[in-house]
DNA sequence: CATTTTGTACAATTATAATTGAACCTTATG
DNA sequence: CATAAGGTTCAATTATAATTGTACAAAATG
């Protein structure tokens, strides 16, 4: 079953393949994580490694990098094939719990170091130093608690009803 | 007042520099733009484009991108300084002012774009072959329209309660 | 336990994005 | 109206990030 000639992807596959690679770059994300993403979401059955580079022309390099990346802000879950040795994973179609994901594994630790880099400028510097900035110091505390607040908000904004996908007359 | 030896910038002024720098660097913004910002944050009085050339040691060129991308996701606010040819700034500190200039200038049109693509994938293809995909599309629907109604909201939950500066006793 | 399969690590390469600097507008000033 | 000052634009350069490909580690197979 290694020689198999792959099936290409057909051209609807290539558009939401295409939607995915935008809403990757949008956010910062190579290209390749979005093409990944978009290969497992549009993929009807769980997908290994070598599938996805065997279909998206990629290097195993980036193909498992991705993955990686993938599964780290749970956009894959990994599924158990019985008498396959491969990983397989499918795509993560709840909003929220990808969502989730990023923000728990890139945008909180950022603001988090953002966080301590202003903390350790306050306590390098005495108050007379810090006078005139005090204000202005005051005021960036203030933004990152309001980021703090929203990350959970927008996650609870994002909702749990996402994922639902209740085979609807299948 | 032209050949003015500049006052270099301070430890302090550094470290808050450093701190937007990594800011915008974690919203995928080059780290001039951060470092243009940092500058007139700290700095106590309107700037203009030489002065920013001169403090931050950057070329005429990223100044002026900086300032023009500030100036349009209302980062910054133009003065008048009368008696002077050049253009002068002051930094916006109200994080939800800011936020909805980055919402409006840079993320509703990107997700525009991505609604803009889905909708032209759908008028491409007939029924028969969007069939085994439509779930997936119609959940990639759902996400758009959660996004949409997420923005204004992210914007009303920064507040406009950050930029009262109410001048405390000083 | 040698061999194959699956996946990872990472230096080298390639592609992408940021920055520079010079040429060029535009407006003010004598 | 010639000159200078303030600012923009953009091709060329430089810096940064993504991708590849090879070498390696781990686990299964016979």
């Amino acid at each position: 079953m290694k020689g198999d000639v792959q099936t290409p992807i057909s051209d609807i596959e290539r558009e939401i393949i295409a939607f995915f690679v935008n809403a990757a770059q949008s956010i910062g994300l190579p290209k390749s994580y979005g093409e990944i993403y978009g290969l497992f979401f549009a993929s009807e059955h769980p997908l290994a490694l070598d599938e996805v580079i065997n279909k998206l022309q990629i290097s195993k390099g980036s193909a498992s990098q991705g993955i990686r990346f993938l599964k780290s802000i749970n956009a894959l879950n990994a599924i158990y094939l019985p008498g396959d040795r491969r990983d397989h994973y499918v795509a993560e179609t709840s909003l929220r719990l990808i969502a989730d994901g990023l923000i728990n594994q890139k945008i909180a630790p950022q603001l988090r170091e953002g966080i301590e880099r202003l903390k350790s400028l306050k306590n390098q510097y005495e108050p007379s130093e810090l006078a005139p900035l005090k204000s202005k110091i005051k005021n960036i505390d203030l933004w990152n608690k309001k980021a703090e607040l929203l990350l959970p908000f927008v996650s609870k904004y994002l909702g749990p009803k996402a994922s639902k996908n209740k085979s609807k007359k299948l």
